[in-house]
Formats: structure tokens, C-alpha cells, sequence
DNA sequence: ATCTATTTCGGGAACGTTCCCAATATAATT
DNA sequence: AATTATATTGGGAACGTTCCCGAAATAGAT
């Protein structure tokens, strides 16, 4: 059996409770007391039982980090992000654990009764799901604390945490248009996710701010797929062949189109440039190197966990948006 | 208050014990009683409180998973297997908490002591190390049961599972070889991972089958990067100016390659054939979609965690090999 | 030295289960 | 009907903590 707080208190001759508050550094034990007991646990390789400490103090240090189990194409660096959050989160005694939900299945009060039977005190929302979908309802009302990843979800307990969207697309726009673009058209992703929007609205701030003209059919929906983006590209290029430049809402559409215009000999950057937006490692490595938004992942990851622990702590919900990176990559000619 | 068993006692007028034993399905409780029970349950919204179902049992029914937390470019795809394998975790009422662990300054006994420390029963080990690591000795005398990819760790209590690597070298390279090609190099990884050696042994069956004859020359030792495709290829080419194709251990050090290929006018597959390894789903979309040799991220997970159950139930250590499957792409000529 | 205030410690209930063993109810046998 | 066998239930300890409250020890004041 493993060592427990009595063993110590045997080998001390001191009772439990004293070892107890030894242990946690309450107030009203001597300080030589304290190292006697502190010292006792080291030699007997001391490890609490978190079940115990769960059990009676009705709370679990554990956190629900919930994924959508069907999308992770949509989002690679969700994986990056693990590790951040988890280090985080670790630094305050919390443990992480893995919660999938399905988008497409999902029913009303499943989140919530998930996180009522995995025992966690908080959760981390990592995917984002359409706009309206009925999972948001329920983490509105839910009363276990949460912090959401690109939704601007925003209650007494749920923090949403995000890129700066808008500077993002701004950012990216710009750049096509300090590299001499003047007819650039844009690719963006599901009208049904908010981040859409914000892309859009940094797309349009950025073209308004040099004075240049955007209407309706230079911007095309598509869904943030690599077939999506080869659609997209076809229909805007098919629509608007003077366009020189195209900003595409995520990298893995940029890259979708990219292949495909490959085999219609259409170059990058040589006939058209294309700019992507999520950042994704592989994109140093595209051909031709992508330029894209960087997100922040580490600062993104850690920022949640600390986000979180704030709400458990009784802080009200809060919004925060991360500064985004460019990066230049090859796949946008100066003209 | 949450509602116990005891609030499911009295409202049946039952004893404790009774309640217990009708919920886990227990014998030797009548078959009226439990439907009583199983109804006042579902009424009361009863929900077990499993801190008390792992201080009265001894075990926690948590599963760590075991990521380092730096080399996430090795392997993205270790993402998709989160979701299956917390799928089948979660048939057996077992969940899964996040451990990272640094390869860099991982110290004799880190392992071990985490897992006791976060309270496991179990672990799977995803991230692969060097060959030789500490880790791995840790592994070996732990009492933890543990399942590991990329590493043929097998004791009583450890398992190990992975993609069968020689297959699929072999299948990249007897493709290759089918397009009509004769002169292939192949770009490894880095030595001290057991899959480089895989890798190579199964290149070398391909060429042999085909009594092609392999020179050390046209082998090069690189490090699974982007740059390290890029460097490899260069000295490839430079040794052997004849080499048609090239097989890469890995998809990130093919497109490594590609990408500053394309800069000095190498035009892929006009010039040179290359073929990768992973299946990163990005492949589809990458210029041009590249060949590689996809790992069965899905079944990998599912059954991965499958062997975990199955030691804690004390089965004893085994190895199991997934069988991949080619993607042909268009980054290999026909000759 | 005595009394009071303060610090330090110990006893024991409680958290929500499981499980062993005893008690009771029911069925089977004579 | 009495006895025995079996099926079903209940009582209560145990798991390892925390925390309240009272007891003991020490320090401070007179």
C-alpha cells in the first residue's frame, strides 16, 4: 500500500491533522514541526492521494480540454497547443483531461453532462463550432466555468480567448497591397463561423484604408477545406481574371488552391499571389513557402489556462485577443 | 449538494449497500429491486462520484498520455489519434489526462514518478525517442502499464504498436521502382530512432527484390526536419547527379526538399520523383500532392488503447503492426 | 508564581463509495 | 409444520484526506 499522511504522523509521533496542515502550509504549525513532517514525507516518498483530497474537499483539479472529434483537419495546431496548456495548467495543481464531442451528433446538455461525469472543475472549448450551434447554448448556461477558442462566447464564467482576427486579415491584406496589389480578391471560409467575419471585416479595413474598391464578387465563401480553396480560386479567377493577388481565410485552402493551379500552370507567385492565414508549421516548407497569420500557439495555449483558472478563482469572464505574426514566405511577388 | 447514493437509499427505503451493488450490476439483488433503483437513479439525476469509487478501490481509471511537449513537428498527426484513442478509453469508463514529459531534460525516473503523481493506471506513450533515452529504461522497470509507439519496448507490462515500418518503406520503394525507376536515393531520418532503421531495411528489400544494387552513398542520414530534406537531397544529388527519385523517411523532409528545390528551377516530378512518408493529411494539398505512405492514424489510436486495457487487465506485453497504405499523389513520374 | 492570552497540537466526523459478513426473507424439502 | 437451503438485504468498516473544535503547551503580563 502506498505511503499515506499517517505513516508520516506515525513516524513523527504527531496526529494527522498536524501532518495534514503540515503538508499544506496552513498556519498554526511550528516551523520545526513543519520541517520534521516535510522531511518525513521526502524519506518515505510521500505522494498524496488526489481521490482523497477530491472527495473531501469536493473538488477535482481536474480540467476538460474539449475537441471535436470529426475536424481536426480544420485546425492542425490544436496539437500545439497541448502542451502549453497542459504545462499551465500543471503549475497550479490541475490535471488535463481529454474530452471529445461530436458536432454532428451532438444534443442538447451533452457538454455539460459530460463534464458533470468526467469530474472536472473547468473546461478548455479548443474547437470552434458554427455559429449558433446548440453547444454554445449550453455552455452559456452551463455552470462549469470554460474558456473558449474563437467564438466571443462571454459570460459571468466562460472567457472566450482568440487571435486579434481583424488584425490579422488586415495585416495580411496590407501586405498584398504594400507589394503593389491592387485587384486582390479573397477566399473566405463558412459564413457560419464568426472568425469568418472578422476576416472579412479586416479584408475590407485594410482595402478601405488604401481606397480601393471591393465589391460583392471579389469575396467568395467556401468552407476552409483544400477543395474548398481550389473552388474558390476557380470561381473568383473566373469571375475577376485581372485580379493579381489572393488573401485565402486559412493556409490549408491557400494550399488546396495553389495545387490545383499547378496543373493549369498557373505559377505562384509568378502569375498570382496568395496569402494564407493560420500559420501552420508546414507552411515554411510549401512550395512555394506560404506566406501567412501567424497565430501564437504557445502564448495562445498558455493565456487559456491561466484564463481558466482565474474564472475557477471567482473572476468574471473576459475577452482577450492575441497579436498575430506575418510571415512573408514566397508565395507573394512585389509588382 | 450533489446526490449520492444514500438520497437513491432513502427514497427507495433501501440500504446503501443494496443501492451499490443494483448500479455496478452486481449479483444477488432482485430483479425488481435493481429496476427501482436504476429508476430512482434516472430520476434523482444521479451521477457516481468517481473520487470516491477511486478512494475506496485503490485505482483511478485515468490514463496518461504521454507527450513531449518539444517535438511536436515530428509527428502532427499524433492530433488525430487523440480523439480515438479518448473514444475507446471512454467505452471502458477510463479517462485520459495529458502528460508532458521534455526529451531534453528528462532526468532518470521523471516518468514513473509523474505517472504516480497524477494518480494513473496506465499510459500510452506517443511521442517516439531516441533510441536509448532514459525514458525508455524507466519504461521498462515501471509498474505502470504502458503502451508505446515507434519503439519495440516489450516487457510483461508494456506493449508497443506502430505502423509496419519495413512494409512501408517497402511499398514506397517498389512503387518507385514500378514507375520505372532505377536510380533512387533515399534520405533517412535521423539514426538514433528505430524507424529510421526500419525504414531503411525496408528500402533495402525493395531494391533488393529488384536486384537493384544499393551504394552507402546514395543513402543519407538526416534528422526527419524540413531542413533536413533540404540538406539531404542537396547531397544526394550532388554525390549522385543520375538519381531519378528519392525516397524520404518522412513527409516533412520531402517537402523540406521540394520547397528549395523549386528555388534552383528542380521541377517535381519533371526532374526528379519523390515520395514521403506519414500521410500528413496535408499531402493531398501540397505542390504537387505528394506520395507517401499513409500510417492508419484511426486504427493506430483505437488500438492502441484496446492494448492498454487489455494489460491493466493483466494480459501480458505485446507488438503489434498496422499495416499502411500507399498515396500515390503526383509527385512521381512514370518513366 | 499565578493568571491570561496565544500558539500549537490532537480527536474525530465527514466526503461517497465498495465489500465483507451477518441478518432476514423467501423457497425448497421433508 | 418444521427444517433446511438459498436468495436478498442491511450494518458498518475502510479508503486518505480536510477541517472544526477542544485540549494542551507555551509565552506574556502582572
Amino acid at each position: 500500500m502506498r505511503v499515506s499522511i499517517k505513516d508520516i504522523a506515525i513516524k513523527c509521533s504527531l496526529s494527522v491533522s498536524t501532518v495534514s496542515r503540515a503538508l499544506n502550509g496552513d498556519y498554526g504549525v511550528k516551523d520545526r514541526t513543519r520541517s520534521r513532517v516535510l522531511e518525513a514525507a521526502r524519506e518515505l516518498g510521500y505522494v498524496p492521494n488526489l481521490a482523497a483530497k477530491e472527495l473531501v474537499s469536493q473538488k477535482s483539479r481536474l480540467i476538460g480540454i474539449v475537441l471535436n472529434d470529426s475536424e481536426f483537419e480544420a485546425r492542425p495546431a490544436f496539437f500545439e497547443l497541448l502542451p502549453h496548456i497542459n504545462k499551465t495548467l500543471a503549475l497550479y495543481n490541475y490535471r488535463a483531461i481529454i474530452c471529445t464531442v461530436n458536432a454532428h451528433s451532438y444534443s442538447k446538455g451533452e457538454l455539460p453532462d459530460l463534464l458533470t461525469l468526467r469530474n472536472v472543475s473547468g473546461c478548455i472549448i479548443l474547437s470552434a463550432f458554427r455559429a449558433g450551434h446548440p453547444i454554445y447554448e449550453d455552455i452559456k448556461h452551463m455552470n462549469h466555468p470554460a474558456v473558449v477558442f474563437e467564438s466571443s462566447v462571454l459570460t459571468r464564467t466562460c472567457s472566450n480567448i482568440n487571435t486579434d482576427e481583424i488584425m490579422g486579415a488586415y495585416m495580411a491584406t496590407r501586405y498584398l497591397i504594400e507589394c503593389g496589389h491592387r485587384r486582390i480578391g479573397f477566399v473566405n471560409g463558412s459564413e457560419h463561423f464568426e472568425i469568418s467575419r472578422e476576416r472579412l471585416a479586416g479584408f475590407r479595413k485594410a482595402m478601405d484604408e488604401f481606397r480601393l474598391p471591393v465589391s460583392d464578387t471579389q469575396i467568395v465563401w467556401s468552407d476552409y477545406t483544400g477543395g474548398g480553396g481550389k473552388n474558390g480560386v476557380e470561381l473568383l479567377l473566373q469571375r475577376h481574371p485581372e485580379i493579381t493577388a489572393v488573401f485565402f481565410a486559412n493556409d490549408l485552402m491557400a494550399m488546396g488552391a495553389i495545387s490545383s493551379l499547378a496543373e493549369i500552370g498557373v505559377l505562384i507567385p509568378e502569375h498570382l499571389s496568395v496569402i494564407g492565414y493560420d500559420g501552420l508549421f508546414i507552411c515554411k516548407y510549401y512550395n512555394p513557402p506560404l506566406a501567412t497569420v501567424v497565430i501564437d500557439n504557445p502564448a495562445l495555449g498558455t493565456k487559456a489556462a491561466d484564463m481558466l483558472i482565474e474564472l475557477i478563482n471567482g473572476s468574471r469572464g473576459k475577452t482577450v485577443r492575441i497579436v498575430p505574426q506575418l510571415f512573408r514566405g514566397k508565395s507573394v511577388k512585389q509588382i
